[in-house]
DNA sequence: TGTACATCAGTGAACGCGCGTTCACTGATGTAC
DNA sequence: TGTACATCAGTGAACGCGCGTTCACTGATGTAC
């Protein structure tokens, strides 16, 4: 069977992609090393050569296993929430991202703490990191069809953009190709941006004696920012 | 004269925290080596220990000072501006951490991007955590004695406070030793966080090749939210 | 004003670790005829 | 179906580094009388 070296192949390379995120949990990512996954494995360190060619590419596996998961995970409970209204969706794919943040907190690093200085992240990165937007999107996408017009109640109606963020917003629009206005991206961009800074502030400790029961804060966050883009609405 | 000797040890600190500023910014806190200061300022490694007893504590002398400065930055904006509508206080103190974010992306990130590995903060660092917040907190005050009522136009009137969170909240007030109303602090908690996001996003790069001009972007977001604590008013 | 003593800064060698990466190699697994 | 050869996984030694921390020490600076 040709297929058998290669599954070998395979399963040991997720072994050692294994090994690797428990480290990052234990010691982070700058002190990420080849020679204790080996060890671990029990193999001799330069056997790990064989699947990772340097530190830097078993890193950029690691980042990009990190976006691939979050993003599924957003997309599948998008997906299995089925035809719904946009604040429910948005707050399913919120807490599909809490979730997965605090099942896995290295990880969550990896992609949104600091970057580990002296990697430069190839270009494979970047569709991986889109995933999770692309959930968004879609949510925003629908709040443009039904509910939102840009003189509506909430904040957002009231929101004058400048020229130059205005430009920076449908270039990104056209580059995403989706006809949402830029109004209404801004306050997407700006989601997004608060969604993972509240799960930031809440993994790196910073509510640690500020807040008790950070779960319910995240709750009433989701909802405040919910009410931003949806105006006084549901749940 | 007694002081000089102190003189010189002081000096002589404040130059091993330098050097070891721009350490934080090449190689990142994880990789901090007392080792390489020393070598640095052309002294032998263990001379080091003679001004910080370890690594961490060198660490957390950098740490207290990164809060200090970014508070004191905030604060002494806030002064120079003298007495001013909340509005104008908020983006003022938003644009002084931004400018010295950007200006000190390797102490930003010791604060507030991905904890040291292995590196527990010491009570000491609490007081000088909340510099910075205590300046909006200051805002906050002002909202609440000026414009603010909890059935206000923004989405903040619409934000039911489930009894879990608002408990949370006037534990908090309690705390610092404030009367502000639970909703406007979940409100001031949520602009904190959200201010601190978009300031990583822009540090650590999620921005590039999606925002061009991430200063007019980051102008929107604090008038964003901005309007999502004194509702739609000014500039 | 001068001397005796204590304090402190800085040295340099050492301990006991760690790391990424390379290279020539052995043996096993697959492939082609 | 069996043999010859190529591919590949894994080894172990080595190169050339790095690190935090300790310790006995020298010599200069300050202090007390």
């Amino acid at each position: 069977m040709t297929g058998q070296r290669a599954r070998v192949r395979a399963q040991l390379t997720g072994e050692i992609k294994q090994l690797a995120r428990t480290q990052l949990a234990e010691v982070g990512a700058p002190n990420l090393s080849l020679r204790a996954i080996a060890r671990d494995l029990g193999m001799a360190s330069s056997a790990i050569y064989r699947y990772f060619a340097s530190r830097d590419e078993l890193l950029t596996a690691l980042i990009i296993d990190a976006y691939e998961a979050i993003g599924a995970e957003a997309e599948r409970a998008d997906r299995e929430l089925g035809p719904a209204e946009a604040a429910l969706r948005w707050s399913t794919a919120c807490w599909a991202a809490y979730r997965w943040s605090l099942a896995n907190p290295a990880e969550f690093a990896l992609i949104f703490g600091t970057p580990v200085p002296g990697y430069m992240a190839p270009p494979d990165t970047i569709g991986p990191a889109s995933q999770f937007t692309v959930v968004l999107l879609s949510i925003v996408e629908q709040v443009q069809a039904t509910t939102w017009n840009s003189q509506a109640t909430s904040p957002s109606g009231q929101l004058p953009l400048s020229d130059v963020v205005r430009a920076d917003l449908v270039a990104l629009t056209d580059r995403v190709g989706t006809t949402v206005q830029p109004e209404l991206m801004m306050i997407g961009l700006h989601l997004w941006v608060s969604l993972i800074g509240t799960i930031s502030f809440i993994l790196f400790g910073h509510f640690n004696n500020v807040i008790e029961d950070q779960e319910a804060f995240f709750e009433t966050t989701v909802r405040l920012l919910g009410a931003e883009m949806f105006g006084q609405a549901q749940c």
